[in-house]
DNA sequence: GCATTAACCACAG
DNA sequence: CTGTGGTTAATGC
């Protein structure tokens, strides 16, 4: 098949913006991978040759700190994950981690580079792309300073039920202790939160398993903090 | 001072 | 891997 890129269902918004030709060339320098939940998509300090992009799944993007681990975010496919890192730098400046099954998109940086040279509306939906990331960034850099650690679980909880899974009860794809990653605080802080939202009724808690019952409470508690 | 918040440690499921 | 309790340090009335 030459053509899978021209009928993959799962394009980034820059790529709807290629045309036929585009797709075709596409496809050749682009690699497709399946990935497990906890295989290793990129690795922190290897050189990066490719632009990855989840098509579809779960990964966390995460980095080595001087003092511990810290997961920069949660992504949901389709996005695209290794856009700063190919051209900004030489090495990855991050790793990212299946955290569910996962398929990903190798596309070859060459081709990648002649498409925004090329083509002025893929170029700028990148563009788009990259300024959302960087806003969102901004928040988060704001939010993990200023609010306390309710106010940054809370807002965890509610990016999870909203804008990965779009539903009230979802199976929390991370570990206490990462979660403690993401929103910096340590996985006693998390355990111990988690069980005063469930006392306090706010979410029903068991294991994994997430309900929000209460998303008006969650929403001020992550919005005051 | 006293309360709140959260990290670190330890230990038990 | 988790939940909890004790301890300690920082910060704010």
């Amino acid at each position: 098949m030459s053509d899978i890129c021209y009928y993959c269902l799962k394009k980034s918004k820059a790529g709807i913006k290629l045309d036929q030709k585009e797709l075709e060339k596409l496809n050749h320098s682009c690699n497709q991978v399946v990935f497990q939940k906890g295989d290793k998509i990129m690795i922190q300090d290897a050189l990066s040759y490719n632009i990855v992009f989840v098509k579809e799944g779960l990964v966390k993007v995460h980095t080595k700190g001087p003092e511990k681990e810290q997961i920069l975010k949660i992504i949901k496919g389709p996005s695209y994950l290794g856009i700063p890192t190919t051209i900004g730098a030489k090495t990855n400046q991050y790793s990212a981690t299946a955290i569910s099954k996962a398929s990903v998109c190798f596309v070859g940086f060459d081709i990648f580079k002649e498409f925004i040279k090329n083509n002025g509306e893929f170029a700028y939906e990148i563009i788009v792309e990259l300024c959302e990331n960087e806003l969102q960034f901004y928040k988060k850099c704001i939010n993990q300073v200023q609010k306390q650690g309710s106010g940054k679980i809370a807002e965890s909880l509610l990016y999870f039920s909203e804008k990965i899974f779009n539903k009230q009860k979802f199976k929390l794809p991370l570990t206490r202790n990462e979660l403690g990653d993401l929103t910096c605080t340590s996985r006693e802080t998390v355990s111990r939160i988690l069980s005063d939202f469930s006392n306090s009724n706010i979410i029903k808690v068991n294991r994994n398993d997430i309900s929000i019952l209460d998303k008006k409470q969650l929403e001020i508690i992550s919005k005051k903090g």
